[in-house]
Formats: structure tokens, C-alpha cells, sequence
RNA sequence: GGGCAGGUGGCGGAACUGGCAGACGCGCGGGACUCAAAAUCCCGUUCCCGCAAUGGAGUGGGGGUUCAACUCCCCCCCUGCCCACCA
């Protein structure tokens, strides 16, 4: 017989509708000890919650309903990550409005997420396309334009052709559009810029403190990519120019044999003599066609020499100057010199194309034949280097460097942040042009100082005042902040132009604006946010709360409260994704250093501990996808089992950690203990109802008479106090899975004994176990409490474990002979270790093993083993 | 090529600080109930030999430390994920 899921949930989410879920809402302010744990809010993509959401979503709801029950004031907040490319695409292709294809995936999102019975604070619930929520997101721009922490250029960029857009680096997927898998191009355009680098350090350095992933820091450390290294020049033969290359092997420089430029590389063209020309042209016409992905896959080297010389600072070589794709524009340079004997790359480089391999890095202070770049950096001596030879790598880098005068500089990988997109459904910004400012700040040319402090100083020109910000980007100006939010304006065309302007640049009447500044006729800039930035201070707002959100005022000290800040610090625990780790998690953590440099936090950190759910693989083992045709879909699943089975069978499957596969018969084995749990529920508290007929085997053992048997009640209530204890545990350390283990095996041995025990022992053993069940299958646990009880199971107290209870009264001892168990004791667990010892040694089993030989050592551990050595 | 995480029955996975490997669940085999099926319940289930077990083997492979190794050390193999001509 199985139990009324479907009836049972639907009857308490209405319940919980009801009440307006308040025993969720967290509490500002509170005395109770807080904890903010918090899940990152999903895209509501038309597809609709997949089984990879709900097992993060479960992981967190359990945490916060134990907390809850623990007493603490929990911040569990829900929103949603409302602007992006594919709800806009959808709609596109749809002929509907992003707004309201956005609105509808919303609501069927919440809808399933109560449908889970997840315990969200409601009351916080956001959206970040919502005018009164990207008002802030706006804010927190305008605030970095005017500290000069925004900054336009023109230069080539990531283009989708198909999404019309331009993207960010960490936004490509093999060199592909992530959303649309369309082959990028590389094409320069005018674009807003984020200077997350001037954050690197610090993002780099608080890593450190972090409770993460050591993966997820990792691939951040990765991303942000600092290397230490020198940078020089190298002059041109014949040539008044230079040319700068950055290494971090200047130890390595007598051995430079030639120089490499990038095919973008500024002065090739010129470099490039007569004769050499045509196919040096050819050459970066081809890079330029090369796809990224063509470029990765390609083992091998090509290039082509442009008939230049250089000279090498260190030895007044003359060595040639080639051009190949495998140096890059955007790191360093744009041009590396050469050593083919220390570098695997210059290596296959020069063996390829017959260049100069000469050594001057020697493991041992000889010379060798190479067949193969020697880079090793920590035990090698100079050779072949003048003045250095004999000395180590790494002294020997610091006495060139004074020797060539190279600069010791820092280079990071991390680039500046591409914040603009090309695009209708995102966050305007907050900025407009202005040719009359643009005329007074270029004539009055102020000098900005280039600090990385950040400072909101002003700059006077014609009794205006500019920020650092208007300085550095003439003609662009910030709104007034009273402005905000700029809303997004209703059109009926918002698909991309694919001029390189978003869709909005066509709507004259938003575009055309006053100067804030000065008054004259001024023009908005048209393109939007990219999907991520509204993603970088939700936490915040989910701290503030919808109170702080809904204020009209204009006054920014109200909405950043500061004691709302400092009690809810940061997120305490944070589960997700680790699709995330170079993008959301970087993005928010530099937006929170920049709040925190304007003392609006006061924390450097947003999220204090970090766990990555791991991926819910689909039955065949592979990464659920549309195209595989192996989704698992939840809403089917929840139809068949029930909410609380989909919970616990999700947590039940493995570690939440790693990726593991779904496997729809497995989802049985939590339904059937939930059924189980259900059925014994009924006979205990409805003993005499006419439904428990059904079941024939559970009458005949009904029939029997309750025989009280001291013996398992203690046996039980220990098992059971060790089940409060396991549960309650494996929850804090998120080991679900042997948390559900654990209340199964007390299910099992409660049933087997469930008649030898008073009725009050009974119902009081059976209530405890669905406290503690209740954070996984609330439904159910809500149902059952109800039988006896009134209100809500999640606002009783969690079960207290005794841990005198815990203690066992005999111990049972495994009798090894030479590391091998021959025979088990049970012994009353005071004994001491003489009498165990004596008691083993009397064993029949033992005693054949050990007739006739001389015991050389015993080893005793207690309550687990005894070793005879003979 | 680099980094991270892993490798335990037919499957998902347990195993505290080195102390009885395989908890819990799925699946499978057998049985009860049923006209029958589903559901439910009971028994069994690492492999090999065997009527039996108190026999033998066994945590990717090889070696080592130890009374005792899934766990610690050395070497090797394999899988997944992320990053990647980063100078």
C-alpha cells in the first residue's frame, strides 16, 4: 500500500501558502545566532528546473531547516537572474516580449520550487530585472565610472555573429559562443571596459582565507594568472624603434635566437621588408581567418620571417624576427623572444624552421646536445652567458636585469572586464555622451593621476565639476543618481541590429536626452549590461530585504544600511555550480572589494565557505542534454514518487559533491522507506483504522499482544539517540546520504521491535525519528505530526541525544590470530582487558589456532580488537 | 602539457584517528500472500571450493612500513572535470 503523496504535499504548500511561509523568514537583527546560506539563484530558462537545481536547492533547504530547528536565524533567500541572451533569443525567435517570456519561466520556476517544498524566505524574493532592483546595479556602475574604474576603448573584442552580441572571454566555450556554439571573431568595437585588474592582487592574495574548493581557488589562482618576470626592449637593426617582450626567464636571455611577434602585432606590417612582405600579409590574413579552435588543435608551429633584425641587449646579436600565431596579443607584449633551448615551444619553433639553438642553461655546468628544451628553472647554472656563467637561474635573473636594465614587472592574465553588450535585455547604463563636455574636458586636459586608490575627487572645469570618471572617458558623463533607475524602455523591435549597436540606439526619443551636466543636447549609451552583472551583489540585497529595496528615497546611506550589513557579514555557506568559478565568483567578489572601498561593507569577502554540488549525471552515465535526449524531467518524477521522495533520493544518491548517475529505479528505495515510515506512523497512532486491513502480513503481527521487553526498549532508544546524533552530524558536514542511511537502518530495527516496547516509548521514539526525518521529507513529516500534534513540525526543537544512552553495555570484540579474525566476543563492556584477553583465549576457534604455538604479543584495542601473535 | 577530483560487489555508494571491508539502497535469486498481476512482507546475495565453514582470494596494478593497510610511503596504470601555445 503506498501512501497519498501527491494529496498529502499539495495539502501542506497550501497550508504554507497560507501562512505566508513565515516560520522561513528570516529575521533582521535578531538576537538568535544568524546564518546566511544561500544558493545561486538560477537563470529561469524555459526548460524549467532540472534535477541538477534541486539537488543543490535540497542540500541548502535541509541545512536551513536543521539550523531552524537548532534555533538560529536563517537568511535562505530565492531570486531569480532574470536579463540575459536566451530568454531574449526565445523571445526573438517567438515573436513575444523577453519581459514576459522572463515573467513566465519565473513563475513556473517558483512554482516547482514550492512544489519541492523548499523553505524559502519569500519575503526577499528578487528579481534582477526588476527597476527597482537594477536601480542599484546601476548605482554600483556609476559609482565605479566616477572613480575611473570604468573606461571605454576601442579594440577587437569576442564577436558572435549569430547573437549579435559582444562577449567576454570567460564567456567563450572552445573558442565558441557559449549560448549559441557559434565560431567567434575577433573585431574591434567600441566597448566599456570593467578594471577588475587593478583587483587582481587582492583578489588574487584573499583567496587564501577562503573556505572553498581547493578546485574552484585553483582555476580562479589560474585565471587571474600573475606571473613575475622582467620587460625590456630590444632594439631594431638599422631601425630607430623598439621592441618590447616581457619573460620570466630573463636567466635565459644570452640564449635568445630570434624574436616572435603576434600577427596583430602593431609594427609587423612595417617590419616586414620588401621581399618578405607579400607572405607576411598572407600570413596574418590567414591567422585572422583561423578560427580559436583551429588555432588550439593545431600541434604545429608555423610562421614566417619578416627579413628584421634585432639585437639582443645582453650579447649585441643580431637575431631575426619571425611572426607566428602561437604568440598572443593579449598577454604581455605581443612579442617574445625567443630561447629555443629553454622553451618547449621555441623549441619545436627553431627546430622547424632551422633557427639557432644555442644553450645557456646546464643542469650540471656542461654542455649537451639537446633533444629537447631543458626548462627546469630551480637547478640549472648559466653557460654560455659572458659575465653570468656559473651562476644559478635565479640570482642570475636579477644581475641581468640590472646588467640590460630590464624592469621587474607583474603581468596577469586576468583582463579587464568587456561590460558591454550589443543587446536589448540587460541593464542600461547609466551614462550619456555629450559633445559640449567632451569639447571642455579634452581643452582643459586635466591630469588625472593614474592611482589604483579609489577616490571620488572632482575635477573643476568651466564651474562644473567632473569626476575622474568624465575625466578619463571625455564626453561621457554619469546620470544624476536621483535619475535612477534607468528604466529599460518598451519597444517593439529589440532585435539586434548587428551593426555593433544595440537595438535601443533605434529609439530616438530614449536616446536623445539633456546633458546632466551642462544642458546641451546629449545622446544615452545604448548598450546594456552583460548577464552577469546583476548577479554580483544579490546577496546583498537578500540581506537588506525587500524593506530596503521598496525605498523611494534618494538617499543611498538608508538603502546600504549598515547595521543590516554587519549583522548578516557575508554568506556563510554558499552551494552551487562550479560552472561559476571564473565568472559569477569573481565578478561578485570584485564588486564586494569595490563596496568594501567605499565603507559601504565591511567584510573584504562576500562568501565565506563554498560547495559545489556535483553534476546529476543522466542514466546512460553522460552529462544530461537536450540533444543526448537523456534530461530527466522532475515534474514526471515528483508526479509518480513525490516531492520528499525526488528530496531524499537526490541526497541519497551519493556524496553531494561528486557527479554521479540518475537512476530512476534507485528513487524506489527512499519511497519505499517513506512509505514504510508512513504505514507504521498510521498503525501506531490510528491503530484500530480499517485501512491497515490491506496489509496482511502487518494484521497477523498486529493481532499480537504488545509484549513489553526491557531489553530492546534500551536497545532501541540507544540506536535511536545514535540516529539523532548521525543525522544531525552528517548534516552540518552535508553527508546526506549516510544521514537517510542511518534513519533507514533505525526504521528497520524500530519495525522489527516495534511490539516489544510500552505505547508511550513507541509513539515518543516514532515522533523523534520524524523530527529528524522532517528536514528532508517535510511533507510527510508534516503530516505525521499532525496526527498527534498541532502546528508545524519545523518549529519544534531538534531531538537532544543523551549521550549516557549512547554508551553500549557490551562490546564485541573481533579475536584476530595473526592479523587474521578467527573468532567474535561479546563481553560486557566494563570488562577489563585481562578478562578479555582470558575469555578469547578459552574460544574454541581461537584455541585451534593457537594449540601447540607460543604467543610472542597481544595487542588490545578496546571495544574493537584482540590480536594474538604467534 | 598543467591543475583538481577519483578508481571498493552486477549498480549507486559505506567504512571514525590504521583496528571485523562491502553499512544503506537498487538489482538479482528463492519463498509467502493472490485465480492472476501489481503492491507488500520474509530469507539469501563480494568471488572461488564446498552439504557445511571456523577454508581460500579480495578495495586499479606492483612494491614497502605495521601485530594489523581501502586508509600511511614509493613507483606505475586508468577515468572524470577544469584550464591551456600565458612567454
Amino acid at each position: 500500500m503506498t501512501y497519498d503523496h501527491s494529496k498529502i504535499e499539495k495539502k501542506w504548500q497550501k497550508i504554507w501558502q497560507k501562512n505566508k511561509f513565515k516560520s522561513w523568514q528570516a529575521r533582521n537583527l535578531s538576537k538568535k545566532k544568524k546564518f546566511y546560506i544561500l544558493d545561486m539563484f538560477p537563470y529561469p530558462s524555459g526548460d524549467g528546473l532540472h534535477v541538477g537545481h534541486i539537488e543543490g536547492y535540497t542540500a541548502t533547504d535541509i541545512y536551513s531547516r536543521y539550523l531552524r530547528m537548532n534555533n538560529y536565524n536563517v537568511l535562505h533567500p530565492m531570486g531569480f537572474d532574470a536579463f540575459g541572451l536566451p530568454a531574449e533569443n526565445y523571445a526573438i525567435n517567438n515573436k513575444v516580449h523577453p519581459a514576459s517570456v522572463t515573467e513566465k519561466n519565473i513563475k513556473h520556476f517558483h512554482e516547482q520550487m514550492e512544489m519541492m517544498g523548499l523553505s524559502y524566505d519569500w519575503s526577499r524574493d528578487l528579481e534582477t530585472c526588476d527597476p527597482e532592483y537594477y536601480k542599484w546595479t546601476q548605482w554600483i556602475v556609476l559609482q565605479m565610472f566616477h572613480r575611473g574604474l570604468a573606461y571605454q576603448s576601442t579594440r577587437p573584442i569576442n564577436w558572435c555573429p549569430s547573437c549579435k552580441t559582444g562577449l567576454a572571454n570567460e564567456d567563450l566555450e572552445d573558442g565558441k559562443c557559449e549560448r549559441c556554439k557559434s565560431d567567434i571573431i575577433r573585431q574591434p568595437m567600441r566597448q566599456w571596459f570593467l578594471k577588475i585588474t587593478d583587483y587582481a592582487d587582492r583578489l588574487l592574495e584573499d583567496l587564501k582565507d577562503l573556505d572553498w574548493p581547493e578546485g574552484v581557488k585553483e582555476m580562479q589562482k589560474n585565471w587571474i594568472g600573475k606571473s613575475h618576470g622582467y620587460e625590456f626592449d630590444f632594439s631594431l637593426a638599422g631601425r630607430e624603434e623598439k621592441i618590447g617582450v616581457f619573460t620570466t626567464r630573463l636567466d635565459t636571455i644570452f640564449g635568445a635566437t630570434f624574436l616572435v611577434l603576434a600577427p596583430e602585432y602593431p609594427l609587423l606590417e612595417n617590419l616586414a621588408l620588401p621581399e618578405y612582405r607579400s607572405r607576411v600579409l598572407q600570413y596574418i590574413a590567414q591567422s585572422k581567418n583561423k578560427t580559436d579552435l583551429a588555432r588550439e588543435t593545431e600541434k604545429e608551429k608555423t610562421g614566417v620571417f619578416t627579413g628584421s633584425y634585432a639585437i639582443n641587449p645582453a650579447n649585441q646579436k643580431r637575431i631575426p624576427i619571425w611572426v607566428a600565431d602561437y604568440v598572443m596579443m593579449g598577454y604581455g607584449t605581443g612579442a617574445v623572444m625567443g630561447v629555443s633551448a629553454h622553451d618547449e615551444r621555441d623549441f619545436t619553433f627553431a627546430k622547424k624552421f632551422g633557427l639557432e639553438i644555442i644553450e645557456v642553461i646546464s643542469p650540471d655546468g656542461k654542455g649537451h646536445i639537446l633533444d629537447e628544451a631543458y626548462t627546469d628553472i630551480d637547478s640549472g647554472t648559466l653557460i654560455n652567458s659572458g659575465p653570468f656563467d656559473r651562476t644559478p637561474s635565479i640570482p642570475a635573473q636579477e644581475k641581468i636585469a640590472n646588467f640590460i636594465g630590464a624592469k621587474k614587472t607583474i603581468h596577469y592574465k586576468l583582463e579587464d572586464w568587456g561590460f558591454d553588450r550589443q543587446r536589448y535585455w540587460g541593464e542600461p547604463m547609466p551614462l550619456i555622451f555629450c559633445e559640449n563636455c567632451k569639447k571642455s574636458v579634452e581643452n582643459s586636459k586635466p591630469n588625472p593621476r593614474n592611482s589604483k586608490q579609489i577616490s571620488d575627487k572632482k575635477f573643476k572645469i568651466k564651474n562644473r565639476e567632473y569626476s575622474l570618471g568624465e575625466i578619463i572617458n571625455p564626453g561621457w558623463v554619469g546620470l544624476k543618481e536621483k535619475d535612477l533607475p534607468l528604466t529599460l524602455p518598451k519597444v517593439k523591435y529589440y532585435e539586434p541590429t548587428g551593426t555593433g549597436e544595440s537595438p535601443l540606439a533605434n529609439i530616438e526619443s530614449w536616446v536623445k536626452t539633456k546633458c546632466p551636466k551642462c544642458g546641451f543636447l546629449a545622446r544615452r549609451e545604448t548598450n546594456t549590461m552583460p548577464q552577469w552583472a546583476g548577479s554580483c551583489w544579490y546577496y546583498l540585497a537578500f540581506a537588506l530585504g525587500d524593506k530596503q529595496l521598496k525605498l523611494k528615497g534618494k538617499d543611498v546611506k538608508k538603502f546600504w544600511n549598515q547595521k543590516i550589513l554587519k549583522y548578516w557579514k557575508e554568506v556563510d555557506f554558499y552551494v552551487g555550480g562550479v560552472e561559476h568559478a571564473t565568472r559569477h565568483l569573481i565578478y561578485a567578489r570584485f564588486w564586494h572589494k569595490f563596496l568594501f572601498d567605499l565603507g559601504i561593507l565591511s567584510n573584504k569577502e562576500p562568501f565565506a565557505k563554498l560547495v559545489n554540488q556535483g553534476l546529476i549525471l543522466g542514466p546512460d552515465g553522460e552529462k544530461m542534454s537536450k540533444s543526448r535526449g537523456n534530461v530527466v524531467n522532475p515534474d514526471e518524477i515528483v508526479e509518480k514518487y513525490g516531492a520528499d521522495s525526488v528530496r531524499m533520493y537526490e541526497m541519497f544518491m551519493g556524496p553531494l559533491e561528486t557527479a554521479k548517475p540518475w537512476d530512476t529505479n534507485g528513487i524506489v528505495g527512499v519511497y519505499r522507506f517513506l512509505n514504510r515510515v508512513h504505514f507504521l506512523g498510521k498503525e501506531i497512532f490510528f491503530q484500530k483504522k480499517t485501512e491497515l486491513r490491506h496489509a496482511k502480513s502487518a494484521r497477523s503481527k498486529q493481532d499480537q499482544k504488545l509484549v513489553v521487553d526491557k531489553e530492546t526498549t534500551v536497545k532501541i532508544k540507544r540506536l535511536l539517540h545514535q540516529t539523532i546524533k548521525k543525522v544531525g552530524d552528517d548534516i552540518l558536514s552535508m553527508q546526506f546520504n549516510t544521514a537517510i542511511s542511518a534513519m533507514m537502518e533505525f526504521l528497520n530495527a524500530f519495525t522489527e521491535a516495534k511490539d516489544k516496547f510500552s505505547e508511550k516509548d513507541r509513539k515518543e521514539s516514532f515522533l523523534k525519528l520524524v523530527f529528524v526525518l522532517s528536514p528532508f521529507a517535510p511533507h510527510l513529516s508534516q503530516e505525521i505530526w499532525s496526527w498527534s500534534n498541532q502546528g508545524f513540525v519545523e518549529l519544534q526543537k531538534w531531538p537532544k541525544y543523551n549521550p549516557a544512552t549512547l554508551k553500549k553495555q557490551s562490546s564485541v570484540y573481533a579475536i584476530q590470530v595473526n592479523g587474521k579474525v578467527r573468532d567474535t566476543l561479546k563481553i560486557q563492556a566494563s570488562s577489563s582487558q585481562d578478562e578479555v584477553i582470558k575469555k578469547a583465549k578459552v574460544s574454541a576457534k581461537v584455541f585451534k589456532w593457537l594449540a601447540g604455538k607460543k604467543i610472542k604479543q597481544i595487542i588490545f584495542v578496546k571495544d574493537r580488537i584482540i590480536n594474538f601473535v604467534v
